[in-house]
DNA sequence: AGCATGCCTG
DNA sequence: CAGGCATGCT
């Protein structure tokens, strides 16, 4: 890892010191209450965009630094965060050493630094490298091929600079005394514990809501054909389903079916509340009565109890509970604990919590794109050769989006630092199609590994990014755009931005400096947080936006066209025979186009207009019009005076439409059975193979000063 | 020149 | 669906 980042920027690898960052507590200028240390690096090595993961990954650093007797959440469960590396590394000490030299290679290279450490820290330290480097796997791959893409994003050149010049002061100031370092940290321990809770109330409320969809789309216990987020109990008191109550049938059907479903119970401790003591009795407890009550309950995923593949029950299926027979059972080992079960997540125990760590490093390091083969490459310490190890491999889960374009828009940022073969994981342009599975991974990860809080923190953060933190506009968006076009065939920007308020919504950079600000709004109801964090309503997005309408404008007249053809073609002699019903192929074309799932109830009227487009284009062509190079022009215009307003409904956040694409993308999930997964013993040698290459690659970032 | 729009293409 | 290009307007 370090020989990753000395290779990375060699620039600052030059001058700063390392070790002596450890002790550098002087207050960062752009996360005041987090101070870079010897892990950081600039800002473009976080490939998932995702600020929260930053300050999370922060967070576990300066966890590491602390003192490992007095880690932030005092008196919670989650102590342990900090000490997990003390024996659990030491079990792999010798032989990550020895089979990669280069781990040290920061004290080996900067030879000349200007704070010696005490070998206390240089212990730990040695500890953390070996923990970061292990779970790296071979980052190099992808570092070497980003290092030479010249278009290195402006953001990411910005923060890079911006990180070099941190070191460059900070290697300014080599003495940091340790008092007001304590006193810094106290500080940090007690805004790092506020977030936590803050994390953990989104977790919970987030959980709750995923619970909701996802119980509301059980197949057994309800018509899944009009799923349908109710809000009745909804945490946040935000009742999403009553923005469209009273409206369209469609929602009023669907809103009408209220749940039958009890609220799901939500356990999930984070290891704040007694979960740690009691995660044995509830073990018990749930396999005693866990058929009557685990079902909609979020313990369940958790509890190593329910483990089994035949006590799945459907509520699993969000973590890929299939039948072996189907591709899907593939991923049917990542319910499994890779470790004994008695290794209970919720006690913070070294090993459960190396793992944890494990895995929480790497998503934050990586981002929930990377993948998990790396992790593969350390099999947790208490079972090493089981088979049921997964490889939860995002990529085979990214390839299969629909929606991707299969490259980056130029508004897209790319991951500057990448884990093994990031080009071909989960890109900002991977959109929600494969969310759901990431939210299935998500809980399966969960499960596996054990929700302590900095698993779980992670976990939620990466899937609040996947769901709803990216840039440019979502699959949500563009469901939402296709239906507002049987309303609207020329919006104007105004109508735009009007309908996409959480597009709108944010006028500021995620990912730039005023951040900080809005981590205050973890404690907000969460739909405020994904509006903080959607994409900013910028002039590339409104045109994304208005190009969007030109295309469906295009496919529109386009089936207009064709249809009109034909119906000449097939003798049709006066325009009254011409009518466009439910029934016609021409509104089928026009449905399976916008309105795919045709769980959206077309308005009446959008039949009327493509009526009216139909005729307009029948008489053209009698009149051979078609003869002229624009005559398409006067029948555009024509049918640009046929707009209706578009229903308030549509105002709303696009979260709605996030839920609800999630809810059918869960039955085509399903049926399709798809979601592939690559198995341990493949990955894993992929992995042994390229660990040797660790150390190589990471030409320098482009364009960093000098 | 700068921007918007439409057509064509992959 | 998005990129590239031509066209047309200001």
């Amino acid at each position: 890892f370090f020989s990753e980042m000395n290779l990375s920027h060699p620039d600052q690898t030059m001058h700063s010191s390392g070790d002596g960052c450890l002790e550098d507590d002087k207050p960062d200028v752009m996360f005041p209450c987090y101070r870079r240390n010897v892990y950081d690096e600039p800002l473009s090595s976080y490939s998932s965009g995702s600020i929260i993961s930053q300050l999370l990954r922060k967070t576990i650093h300066s966890a590491r630094a602390l003192d490992e007797s007095h880690f932030y959440l005092s008196g919670s469960g989650v102590a342990d965060c900090g000490q997990e590396d003390q024996t659990s590394v030491s079990s792999k000490d010798s032989t990550m050493e020895a089979s990669s030299p280069g781990a040290h290679v920061s004290a080996g290279v900067n030879p000349d630094q200007e704070h010696p450490v005490t070998d206390h820290l240089q212990a730990k330290r040695a500890r953390v490298e070996n923990i970061i480097r292990v779970m790296a796997g071979s980052p190099n791959s992808r570092q070497h091929g980003e290092s030479e893409k010249p278009d290195t994003d402006a953001k990411d050149l910005r923060e890079s600079r911006e990180a070099y010049r941190e070191n460059k002061r900070k290697q300014r100031r080599p003495g940091s005394s340790n008092s007001d370092t304590c006193n810094a940290k106290d500080e940090e321990c007690h805004k790092l514990k506020e977030q936590l809770h803050s994390m953990q109330k989104l977790l919970h409320q987030l959980q709750e809501k995923f619970l909701q969809v996802y119980n509301q789309e059980d197949p057994e216990q309800n018509n899944r054909d009009e799923p349908e987020v109710t809000a009745e109990h909804d945490p946040t008191g935000e009742n999403l389903a009553s923005h469209y109550t009273g409206s369209e049938d469609d929602f009023e059907r669907k809103t009408s079916r209220q749940r039958m479903c009890s609220t799901p119970k939500l356990h999930i401790g984070l290891g704040v509340d007694r979960r740690s003591q009691a995660a044995g009795s509830a073990q018990e407890h749930l396999q005693d009565e866990e058929a009557a009550e685990k079902k909609h309950s979020l313990e369940y995923y958790e509890s190593p109890g329910n483990q089994s593949p035949q006590d799945q029950t459907e509520a699993l299926s969000l973590v890929v509970r299939k039948p072996e027979v189907t591709p899907l059972g593939a991923v049917a080992p990542t319910v499994k604990r890779p470790y004994p079960v008695h290794q209970t997540p919720f006690q913070f125990n070294y090993s459960a919590s190396l793992h944890d760590s494990q895995i929480l490093e790497h998503l934050l390091k990586y981002g929930p794109h990377s993948s998990f083969g790396g992790l593969q490459c350390i099999p947790p310490p208490m079972d090493r050769t089981s088979p049921d190890s997964v490889d939860l491999t995002w990529d085979a889960i990214a390839m299969r989006s629909k929606v991707t374009s299969g490259h980056l828009g130029h508004h897209a940022r790319p991951s500057a630092l990448g884990a093994v073969s990031v080009d071909n994981l989960c890109l900002p342009h991977v959109k929600i199609e494969c969310d759901l599975k990431r939210c299935r991974i998500y809980f399966s990860i969960i499960r596996v590994i054990g929700a302590t809080v900095c698993a779980a923190l992670c976990l939620i953060v990466c899937l609040n990014a996947n769901v709803n933190i990216q840039e440019g506009l979502t699959p949500s968006h563009l469901k939402k755009a296709k239906l507002m076009f049987f309303y609207t065939r020329y919006p104007s920007s105004n109508v735009l931005k009007t309908y996409f308020p959480d597009v709108k919504a944010s006028t500021c950079d995620p990912w730039g400096s005023e951040w900080e600000g809005r981590m205050l709004l973890l404690q907000q109801p969460c739909e405020r947080l994904l509006l903080a964090y959607s994409p900013a309503f910028n002039r590339c997005i409104t045109s994304q936006l208005i190009k969007w309408f030109s295309n469906f404008r295009e496919f529109y007249y386009i089936q207009m066209e064709k249809f009109a053809r034909q119906a000449i073609a097939d003798g049709v002699s006066d325009v009254k025979d011409i009518t466009v019903s439910r029934d016609s192929e021409l509104f089928r074309a026009l449905n399976m186009h916008y309105n795919k799932a045709n769980d959206f109830h077309v308005p009446d009227r959008f039949l009327e207009v493509a009526e009216i487009t139909l005729h307009e284009f029948y008489n053209a062509i009698v009149d051979t019009k078609d003869s002229d190079p624009s005559w398409k022009k006067a029948i555009y215009k024509v049918i640009c005076k046929l707009d209706s307003d578009v229903p308030e409904e549509f105002k709303t956040s696009s979260y709605f439409y996030i839920l609800r694409h999630i809810l059918q993308q869960v039955d085509a999930i399903k049926l399709s059975g798809e979601l592939t997964v690559c198995h341990g013993r493949g990955a894993s040698r992929a992995c042994n193979g390229t660990s040797q290459e660790c150390g190589e690659g990471g030409t320098a970032e482009e364009g960093m000063d000098g």
